[in-house]
DNA sequence: GTGGGCACAGCTCGGTATGG
DNA sequence: CCATACCGAGCTGTGCCCAC
């Protein structure tokens, strides 16, 4: 090891004051840490180890973040980055294409005071919220699926049942919500509407208006509708979180979720599902808060190279964690409560 | 070792809508 | 008329897995 390090370029680099005044930095952090006093391992940590690392150089550095009371064995302590680029994308590693050394340095701090969703940065994988990805139907693989309005009237003998649901001799049929049929906090942003003649790209968005807004019975009109036995959610699960697929850093917002009601859901508005037994309506609208926040959008334009938003970079975005929401108080609210309603009252508007 | 199948990331393309 | 914002499908290269 020795020798190792004696062949490399900065340690040959290194002169003799520049070895002296570490010496020096690491004799006072050993000075300053109580070692009759039988130091815990947090305090070792806190005391000892980072402050070495940190003489030593390492700047780019993430610590355990504790998610329980019982703390998390299989995962390390903490984890060094060899550059910030690295620490910005920890789950892939790769670099994001940053167009200003400012907006590299926004989203380290951005990364500094939040964890990804889901972190993988250690092989192993560490989810901030409990948390799975899901698409229910392929827009071109489960198309034999779909049916317009007018092909169930015609060859299903449908008929409506009220809240955008048909019934039929085989069944009840859902709608099948697309990505532009949601945006930021609303589940009615708009309808889909068909122009036959345009044979390349025929479904546009139609405009919801005030009035309908207004009307809480109102649903915006898919292009088709899927049968209900088909749609594949959890047991109970009558709502859930989806996000728009299709997006760029371009956009007004890049990151565009929204709570939708148990239906259809094409590839292009990806689920976020809980993935245990514990589904807490008030988990759900703190981490679709979080996702709906101005600083996680921005750091998902940071990484959004393409017009998908893909799971892997989802995962990576930076969240608060549920303890968080709780201990931070704003007055007498806590963090959590005022997210809570906030969430609440615009989704439901 | 090779080739087919598959998934996925990254990118382009064609279209509509809006505002200066 | 042009620039910009918005929308989603399709194409291509890459890498992995697996059967042969």
């Amino acid at each position: 090891m020795t020798e190792t390090i004696q062949g490399v370029s900065e340690w040959n680099a290194l002169g003799d004051a520049d070895l002296d005044q570490l010496a020096v930095s690491l004799r006072s952090i050993f000075d300053r840490f109580p070692i009759s006093q039988t130091p815990n391992e947090s305090q070792t940590e806190d005391d000892l180890i980072w402050p070495i690392l940190e003489a030593l150089g390492w700047s780019e550095s993430l610590r355990q973040q504790n998610l329980s009371p019982r703390g998390r064995e299989d995962v390390p302590d903490g984890l060094l980055f060899d550059s910030a680029e690295t620490k910005a994308n920890p789950n892939t590693g790769t670099a994001p294409i940053f167009r200003s050394k400012r907006d590299a340095d926004l989203t380290t701090v951005i990364y500094g005071n939040a964890v990804p969703l889901v972190d993988r940065s250690n092989c192993t994988e560490v989810k901030a919220w409990p948390v799975k990805y899901a698409t229910m139907f392929h827009m071109t693989n489960d198309s034999g699926l779909f049916r317009t309005r007018k092909e169930l009237e015609e060859q299903e003998s449908a008929y409506p049942l009220g809240g955008n649901t048909f019934g039929s001799a085989s069944g009840n049929w859902l709608p099948l919500y697309v990505g532009r049929m949601v945006h930021q906090f609303d589940h009615r942003a708009a309808s889909v509407e068909v122009n036959e003649a345009n044979l390349h790209n025929a479904a546009l968005s139609g405009a919801v208006s005030e009035e309908q807004k207004a009307d809480p019975d109102f649903v915006p009109t898919p292009q088709y509708r899927v049968p209900e036995s088909e749609v594949d959610l959890p047991s109970g699960i009558e709502w859930t979180i989806a996000f728009r697929d299709i997006a760029r850093a371009t956009d007004a917002r890049t990151m565009i979720a929204a709570v939708i009601p148990k239906a259809g859901v094409g590839n292009t508005a990806p689920l976020i599902l809980w993935n245990d037994e514990d589904q807490r309506a008030d988990h759900k609208a703190l981490l679709l808060g979080n996702l709906g926040a101005i600083s996680l959008d921005y750091v998902t334009r940071q990484k959004a190279q393409s017009t998908h938003l893909n799971w892997y970079i989802v995962e990576q975005l930076p969240v608060i964690l549920p303890d968080k929401f709780e201990s931070v108080r704003f007055g007498a609210k806590s963090a959590a409560e005022v997210v809570r309603q906030a969430v609440v009252a615009r989704q439901s508007g």
